[in-house]
RNA sequence: GGCGCGGUAGCUCAGCUGGUUAGAGCGCAGGAUUCAUAAUCCUGAGGUCGGGAGUUCAAGUCUCCCCCGCGCUACCA
């Protein structure tokens, strides 16, 4: 057992189904990078590992639809998504895959010790939708139906997708295999559930207190609120035991007797799939994986976006202190979501940009890698939704980086080259003293990072080369020059200027990797190393320099070529034309778009509809039901009780003496404890906004309407 | 309806356990300067800290009610 703490970082392991955007950068990649970066600047023994998460039913959908094998699927994912990480300076120290046999083999052991346990799981039978051509149990996306709510012919076995409700695949209507095409039916089948209220009483304490069995094993003031909060919020609404196998032949087997056919629940293999990547990183670097994840000298830090909270705070270290040994997570700065020029990522409607798509459209724009970095860096949704600006990305980048970082660097190494042929010149200087101030904003820059406010973090470093700029100013060593070409003030100056640059070469690594060395280049520095900050620290705060008299700097050039340039506008074209896509998008979707209309009937199936005008003569709030009311309405003939869904576009006294038209023949069916014996028509559109149909004129109550 | 998180200058956001005239960047207005990438530096204007009530000597910061945004959840004939 080593002596020194190791550091295990995690990212969420990317679904292998799919390209990701910047949302998904922002979220769980980017901020890791720069704590992972910063700490192996420090010397810390830090692994950072992530992977590809490759079963669950989404991957067989995707791949029966397009007509490939899952395999396929995840290969294409995988690789696309591992080198377009590699490309945007993402440095995994292991990228790894659950369709690894190592990790199928410590998944199924983890299921195995588990179950051994005795008292970790349970064994539930219920009845399952089965399709008796294909032989096999449907996951619920494999049955279509049509939906009980909205009467959407296509709707999943967990959701629809044109009224958005989450459904279950008994609730469909006319349920249907997309395997066979043909009605499944319900059979018995067995499935195991993780125990997960019986960790509840340690979960609480270990989240609001931060005391595991009573010893403290981390700071609860230290997480983010939200992620506290929505913990919390899960664990007093208690907890339930959780599936974690299904039916599927895609994923890992149950290594069990008589569980042919069934397969762990991707949730449950893919946090396993954090162990699995680092077990095969210590198989190739002769490491011992163990002491990454066992022993008290140990501490995890999970980043997720916030869509992994639960699963993160809750189940997955209920199934590491199940298991035993393991250590739990220290912190899980899980990030709020990124939107995309006010709206939400949306693949289908080409709402946004994906990694991959950004490299390929920028692959013109010089350093389009840390350009994206830092613009995402910015405006980082830590603390809550944030939202991506390509006209940010242009501020960012034209205001930061070049205005005040870039500038501030060639000032100083052009002043050092013009002055003294870029020979640092020799001066008596109390460094300390002189650099208070800078290294007061360094501390800064280093607590922020301690502390995951990587946008804090950001903006001290500009702070950084903000001084610079300030300090230079205030001297003006130019004006002196002219004067006296000797001057000490001058020699002074550039010093500490020097020390600043160098500083900022090595502070900007973990945000803007692909630049530093650059910045070191023009200093005549070379490649930060790992544990080099740490010694540049010990050095500058014991006043020695870090550029000393006698050193050669190099030459400088440019390093970040403004967007709003008069004199070369591609740089702007290359983010105007993400731009106009933006708008033709918004520009398409104008045009008018009406639900698709529903299978052809026949007259037989109209006629059995008897819709009868009514008026409505009394109306009232359902209780706990914000969308119900409940109405009295008046048929000549008799009475009746509709429940009907318009609370929220109607208050109760507003439709009392409405006129309506009643679908009199329904079935009636109980919503929250009433009978409703009816439904009224209503026209909606495309904002919601609902309209009584009735006819045009009284014509009384009761009568038929065809 | 329940729960959680947020709502601070025109924009993007900081403000830990309540304590002096509420901060930063961008934008805006004036000025200085030229080593540098129409850059840099200085000064200034600009806020009922979502609304209301309360606790306190003192509240952006605590309590309660309400409004808005996001998420989870229930319900949606």
């Amino acid at each position: 057992m080593s002596e020194k703490k190791k550091i295990l970082i995690t990212s969420a392991l990317p679904y292998a189904n799919g390209a990701l955007h910047l949302g998904h950068l922002a979220g769980a990649y980017l901020p890791a990078d720069i704590y992972v970066r910063y700490l192996r600047l420090l010397g810390k023994d830090v692994l950072w590992v992530c992977g590809s998460d490759e079963h669950g039913a989404a991957i067989t959908m995707r791949a029966k639809k397009e007509g490939r094998s899952p395999k396929e699927i995840i290969d294409t994912y995988h690789e696309l998504n591992k080198q377009t990480f590699k490309d945007l300076g993402i440095s995994f120290d292991h990228y790894h895959r659950t369709s690894a046999a190592l990790h199928h083999e410590t998944s199924q052991e983890f299921f195995t010790k588990l179950n051994e346990k005795g008292d970790e799981f349970e064994v539930r039978t219920i009845e399952q939708y089965y399709d008796e051509d294909y032989n096999q149990f449907l996951a619920d996306r494999y049955i279509m139906g049509t939906c009980p709510r909205c009467s959407h012919p296509e709707a999943y076995g967990d959701q629809c997708e044109n009224c958005g409700s989450d459904l279950s695949p008994t609730e469909l209507i006319n349920p249907v295999s997309t395997l066979s095409g043909k009605s499944p039916v319900l059979k018995e089948t067995k499935l195991w559930y993780f125990k997960l209220d019986k960790h509840e009483e340690w979960l609480k304490e270990w989240i609001s207190e931060g005391t595991l069995d009573g010893v403290a094993h981390h700071d609860a003031k230290q997480w983010k609120k939200h992620v506290l909060g929505q913990c919390l919020s899960w664990l007093n609404n208690g907890l339930q035991p959780r599936a974690i196998t299904r039916d599927l032949d895609w994923g890992i087997p149950v290594p069990l007797e008589g569980a042919e056919g069934k397969v762990l629940y991707v949730w449950f293999d893919a946090p396993i799939g954090y162990i699995s990547s680092t077990k095969q990183w210590a198989l190739d670097n002769g490491k011992d994986w163990e002491e990454y994840w066992k022993g008290d000298d140990v501490e995890l830090i999970h980043f997720i976006g916030k869509d992994n909270i639960v699963f993160h705070c809750i189940i997955f270290p209920a199934m590491l202190k199940a298991y035993g040994d393991y250590a739990l997570p220290k912190n899980v700065p899980a990030n709020q979501f990124l939107n995309f020029e006010g709206q939400k990522f949306s693949k289908s409607r080409g709402w946004g940009i994906e990694q991959h798509e950004y490299l390929e459209a920028f692959k013109d724009f010089p350093n389009k890698e840390d350009a994206l970095r830092y613009a995402l860096l910015r405006n980082l949704p830590e603390n809550r939704d944030s939202d991506f600006k390509w006209d940010e990305f242009i501020e960012f980048y034209d205001k930061e980086l070049a205005d005040n970082l870039g500038n501030f660097l060639n000032r100083v190494v052009v002043l050092t080259n013009k002055y003294y042929d870029g020979v640092t010149p020799e001066i008596e200087v109390n460094l300390k003293e002189k650099l208070a101030e800078a290294i007061a904003i360094v501390d800064k820059i280093t607590q922020e990072l301690d502390t995951f406010s990587f946008k804090q973090a950001a903006l001290a470093l500009m702070e950084l080369s903000s001084y610079g700029n300030t300090y230079l100013q205030d001297v003006s060593p130019w004006k002196i020059w002219k004067e006296d070409p000797d001057s000490e003030v001058v020699k002074e100056c550039l010093f500490v200027c020097l020390q600043i640059a160098s500083l900022l070469s090595i502070l900007c690594e973990p945000f803007i990797p692909f630049t530093s060395p650059k910045i070191r280049a023009f200093l005549g520095l070379g490649e930060t190393a790992n544990g080099d900050l740490q010694s540049v620290l010990d050095q500058i705060k014991a006043g020695q320099a870090l550029i000393t008299a006698g050193h050669q700097v190099g030459q400088s050039g440019v390093l970040f070529p403004k967007i709003n340039d008069r004199r070369d506008a591609s740089r702007l074209e290359i983010v105007n034309r993400q731009k106009n896509k933006l708008e033709e998008i918004l520009a398409a979707e104008k045009g008018p778009e009406r639900e698709p209309l529903k299978d052809e009937i026949q007259f037989d199936d109209f006629v059995k509809l008897d819709l009868r005008t009514g008026t409505i003569t009394a109306a009232e709030a359902i209780p706990k039901a914000d969308k119900l009311l409940k109405l009295s309405v008046d048929l000549g003939m008799e009475q009746r009780t509709v429940v009907s869904g318009i609370a929220l576009q109607y208050k109760p006294e507003e439709v009392v003496g409405q006129e309506i038209v009643l679908v009199a023949n329904l079935a009636p069916r109980k919503l929250r404890g009433v009978l409703s014996q009816g439904m009224i028509l209503m026209a909606e559109n495309d904002e919601g906004k609902l309209s009584f149909v009735r006819p045009n004129e009284t014509i009384g109550n009761g009568f038929v309407v065809k």
